[in-house]
DNA sequence: CGAGCTTCGATTGCGTTCAATCATCCTGTA
DNA sequence: TACAGGATGATTGAACGCAATCGAAGCTCG
């Protein structure tokens, strides 16, 4: 097994935290927020695969810490729902069924398409040039056949559009249900044509966008969820 | 202090653990979601104001259990966000601040809104006419003025509402916010003019859901839930 | 007399340990 | 031989205790 310490992680879940730490100006130290955002990883990474059980032991040992810091990070993971808390048999990694999917993408829709109305009513020409250039630099990668920071940088934008609606909480959920569902349209963007259709998609939504046109970014943006649906549907099971 | 035990009190928090309970037909003990459920009504409640400190000692001898499940359960209202985790000074009751209280109602407004249109497209004639007759009884309880029932029955159709979209997923997260704005609208309501408008919009409300017009439900959800921000803003502080 | 530093008490963070529960395997009997 | 029952090992759930850190009071010095 690799030895290694949870120090040695940078914290890559600063993400949710950032949206009420208006409070405290620099979140002086990640304690075990740290094991959160590793453990996380590693069942959205499926290093931990759905369905299984988690060994306390095991995977403290793993991380280096005891079992206490562990369990506490779980019950958060739980709360977030990647995790089952079975009372006799511990954790257990959630496994997203296709209505899971399903529900998910049509919350997701609801948030975004709220959140385009405000930010197109609310965004500074600025932060909209930001998510343009997000844009710009997520064609660079299609360009390049380069999935993996096309998806990136795909996943960014969304987030922006989020963020630019002024309301931190739909960004954190926003956030939370992007995380969850990241595996799977990771996967499900597989071949050239769905792949292009998606871009076009994107296209459209830059447009209306830098248009201020909060209903038709609206409508751009759930129809992409549908057809995100659409191409993600084979990958999951049941 | 009353030395009363944890296992006394009735589990009251099952709402949104039902909603994946599917795999497990019945839920066979709820260990420290009890916890969980206590400290949660106590924060609503406002047994615990916001913004003071969590004594872990003090708080889990009045729970009476140890300080390990009592600091579990607060990782996990942690990760629903009625309390911050400051890394070297503990737990603290969030405040609810006017830009919160905004954002929670604009999320809530994205998901009851997608909500209707979903329940007008699926729902059963037996469903609908179940929120009605919850509807019917709130507006009992409003000819006598009980402000207590009726707020309860208020909060249930909109759950109710919620659930009737079929995503269990969405009827979760809507839970989660509607209990964090409890305590907020209900005080919100006070002032025979405003309760009488309330009364006016959830009239709508069903009309709408009984016509099956999701757009108009829609609209009147969307309204009613404006004008709840309006009402309730002079309660709450900065 | 006020400000900065130091020390002390209190509280949190985490490791360790004990009790309860679950799963598996073995044994005995029909 | 197959099934039922019990016993044992493993794993979770919860309590305890120690070390680190935070806040505050007291002391010293300018």
């Amino acid at each position: 097994m690799s030895g290694s310490s949870v120090v040695e992680g940078e914290a890559q879940a600063e993400v949710q935290a950032g949206a009420q730490a208006a409070v405290l100006p620099v979140s002086r130290r990640t304690l075990h927020d740290e094991v959160v955002g590793r453990i996380r990883d590693m069942i959205i990474e499926g290093h931990l695969p759905t369905g299984s059980r988690i060994h306390e032991g095991q995977l403290g040992a793993r991380l280096g810490i005891s079992r206490t810091p562990l369990r506490e990070a779980l019950k958060f993971l739980a709360s977030e729902g990647l995790i089952d808390l079975v009372p006799g048999r511990g954790a257990v990694v959630r496994t997203l069924t296709r209505v899971d999917v399903r529900d998910l993408l049509e919350v997701l829709t609801a948030l975004e398409s709220s959140a385009g109305r405000s930010a197109c009513a609310r965004a500074s020409e600025a932060e909209i040039a930001g998510v343009r250039r997000l844009h710009d630099a997520m064609m660079e990668f299609y360009a390049r056949r380069d999935r993996l920071e096309y998806y990136k940088l795909n996943q960014a934008i969304h987030s922006a559009i989020a963020a630019l609606s002024g309301n931190a909480y739909l960004a954190q959920v926003h956030e939370t249900i992007q995380q969850r569902l990241r595996r799977i349209r990771f996967l499900g963007n597989q071949g050239p044509e769905k792949w292009s259709a998606a871009v076009a998609e994107h296209e459209a939504m830059i447009a209306a966008l830098e248009a201020r046109d909060g209903e038709a970014l609206a409508t751009v943006l759930t129809e992409h969820l549908r057809r995100t649906w659409d191409r993600v549907i084979d990958v999951v099971e049941p």
